[in-house]
DNA sequence: TTGACTCCCATAATTACCCATGATATTCCA
DNA sequence: TGGAATATCATGGGTAATTATGGGAGTCAA
């Protein structure tokens, strides 16, 4: 299983090339594809990504899913009620590596995320993240104080 | 099932190498990647370390979870549960054996849990704890005290 | 030509890998 | 059963490989 933890904060090169960090890659190292799947987030002012294998997995499942549903009008059409497959493969960019396992950011990635020099990779488990570096801290700090509250009202053990 | 007791302490060299006691990395042996997870406790001022299996457990389950449930915009957007897993994958790092059984703690762990030259690995069960030695001995006392009053007060049953 | 992009090479710092040592344990066998 | 031979462990250090980063040369299209 592909598994994407910890973070990074790597530099944006005048090129605007960064590099995945190395444990990414290696943890993506099974697939074919070279290099990552990426869109805005619809949520988080960040870059959502993760492999070929990922997106394959969500259009196999789904496919399944219809399927064994017997609506064949959306397996065949592609139509589903909410679309959001549809939409994330229609806002996502392929981005190949170069031979030193760097990406280019298109502009429309980095100005959804407020990138400019810096990018921090947030390892999510089965995708990671792409942030502006001060954006992410802050956001950062919340969740980690969220759930610290929580942890000490005994919720988890 | 991995089980961690008992505690040791040694020494961190100058290249912020520590051996993991030899008893935690035979708890680990069935596992096939040869190292540990470890991120800095959101409750103490430790290190809170597992292997990789809980992590691949804790991913695995959540994937399938969202996605045998049709729920691809959780699986997408990461929005499944209250943030839990997302955060712990964002600050955990995975940290290999080397030939010698040995990890490099990362400065965001040591700072944390004020580790300089020493650590003291504490078995907890399923997971494990390394803490500055002063600093746990201290905590330690601490907990052993509050425990004995608990019992004296027959507050167990 | 001017960008935008790909491929290739260079480099400093970090990390991984290998071997060595002393201190404990453990095994073996006469 | 006593003691030597053998393993295991924590620790230290040297060296090769990897990583992140920077820049130049060549390609293609407008």
């Amino acid at each position: 299983m592909t598994s994407f933890i910890s973070t990074y904060e790597n530099k944006v090169d005048r090129k605007g090339r960064v590099s995945v960090p190395a444990a990414y890659r290696s943890a993506l190292g099974t697939e074919t594809y070279q290099g990552i799947i990426a869109y805005p987030s619809l949520i988080d002012g960040a870059i959502e990504a993760f492999g070929r294998g990922m997106l394959d997995e969500l259009n196999r499942r789904k496919l399944d899913q219809t399927l064994d549903g017997g609506d064949y009008t959306q397996a065949l059409v592609g139509r589903s009620d909410d679309g959001l497959v549809e939409t994330i493969m229609a806002i996502s960019s392929e981005l190949p590596f170069d031979g030193e396992g760097r990406i280019i950011l298109p502009a429309r990635l980095t100005e959804h995320a407020g990138i400019t020099d810096r990018a921090t990779f947030v390892g999510r488990g089965t995708r990671f993240q792409i942030w502006a570096p001060d954006v992410y801290e802050k956001h950062q700090a919340a969740e980690v104080e969220a759930l610290r509250a929580r942890l000490s009202g005994g919720g988890i053990k």
